[in-house]
DNA sequence: TAATTACGAGACTATTGCGTTTCGTAATTC
DNA sequence: GAATTACGAAACGCAATAGTCTCGTAATTA
């Protein structure tokens, strides 16, 4: 099988380099965060990773495989915050988001990934299970610990409280293009307190 | 002036066809639609508008243009609902853009616009100034008239209340996927009306 | 040391799509 | 009816880019 070939190397002849393969996906971020998906070219990216196309293509049958794997690896440290209140973590952990959106190339990045995932279900996939998934997971954990220590309902509606913290922040990067400021940060929170509050 | 070439025929002659210059706009949405911005060739627009080339580039240098000037025209009809109680008005918008999600034309239509407006000024612009704009209104009267009934907090901060308003749909629709039903709706409205409450 | 595979570099192919130009024809003014 | 401009159709030039292939060289196994 092709795909067999792709991944698993044959055990004879020169082995392929670890330090390339890194660095090519470490190249893909790179490039994918200073021109945007669709303008990201594999020339480009082989060129700045250091290798030949070949090598490249060696380990990845097409861009959009290996784009799938960069992204999946853009893997922004995040810190569940604990300042004792949860009206402080909730802050605490937009704040945190608002930090990622004041940096343009992820601005970039993301509008770029949003109209990838449209047409691509392997890219959808990557982003999803991604820094999607990552930042999602640090926000739950915060509303998690609010339902135990009481300032949030029992019956909390999860996945509605996580879209209704993140929503407004993407609807202005993408749309509006209005400012993402403190002001914003804490009327999120504030209202996601309040709306749920015991 | 090149500009007021394009935009100013001159008075002898055959004159420029307005049955060619709408067709041309009408064809620009039906193409954007089915295949998205990046992908919406000049010639398929042309193609499906029934004229050559040089009829569309008569009227618009580029694509750009072309586009950012068929985007505005992109209005969906929107009234304001009167169901006589605010929690029913903001469902009943909610449910309107619910509604607009469900079609995957529109889903895709807006993602690509997305990126566009990240590399567009112009395609920021019109799409700002359409159909976000356009939406937003029909929020704001909904919540004005919320305010004015006594329903909402006379202070309430109205661009954050029409974000947590707008903004979930726009991450399930663009980043999670998870599906936008009436139960999202209905969570979203009275979310809003709980933490704007008086 | 022979066979094998990977390496970086870059030429090459094929496709796509914007924008221009050319063609013969149609509509309008003077 | 002469001059002028627009029309639809289509060919064309040009640039960008995905993916393949070739080259001489390097690293590994048997």
């Amino acid at each position: 099988m092709e795909r067999s070939r792709l991944e698993t190397p044959a055990a004879v002849g020169r082995p392929r380099s670890r330090e390339a393969h890194d660095a090519i996906l470490r190249a893909a971020i790179v490039v994918i965060r200073e021109v945007g998906y669709d303008a990201a070219a594999m020339d480009a990216i082989a060129a700045r990773a250091g290798v030949g196309k070949a090598t490249v293509y060696r380990r990845w049958a097409t861009k959009e495989a290996l784009v799938a794997d960069a992204i999946e690896r853009i893997m922004v440290s995040l810190t569940v915050p604990d300042t004792g209140s949860t009206r402080g973590d909730l802050r605490a952990v937009m704040r945190d988001t608002m930090r990622m959106y004041h940096d343009p190339q992820t601005t970039a990045l993301l509008s770029g990934l949003v109209a990838a995932m449209a047409r691509s279900p392997q890219i959808a996939k990557a982003v999803r299970g991604g820094f999607v998934a990552a930042r999602r997971d640090t926000m739950r954990q915060v509303i998690e610990r609010g339902i135990a220590r009481g300032d949030l309902r029992r019956n909390t509606d999860i996945q509605l409280a996580l879209d209704l913290l993140s929503g407004p922040l993407l609807v202005r990067a993408l749309l509006t293009g209005a400012t993402i400021d403190g002001r914003l940060v804490r009327g999120v929170a504030d209202a996601v307190l309040t709306a749920f509050a015991p």
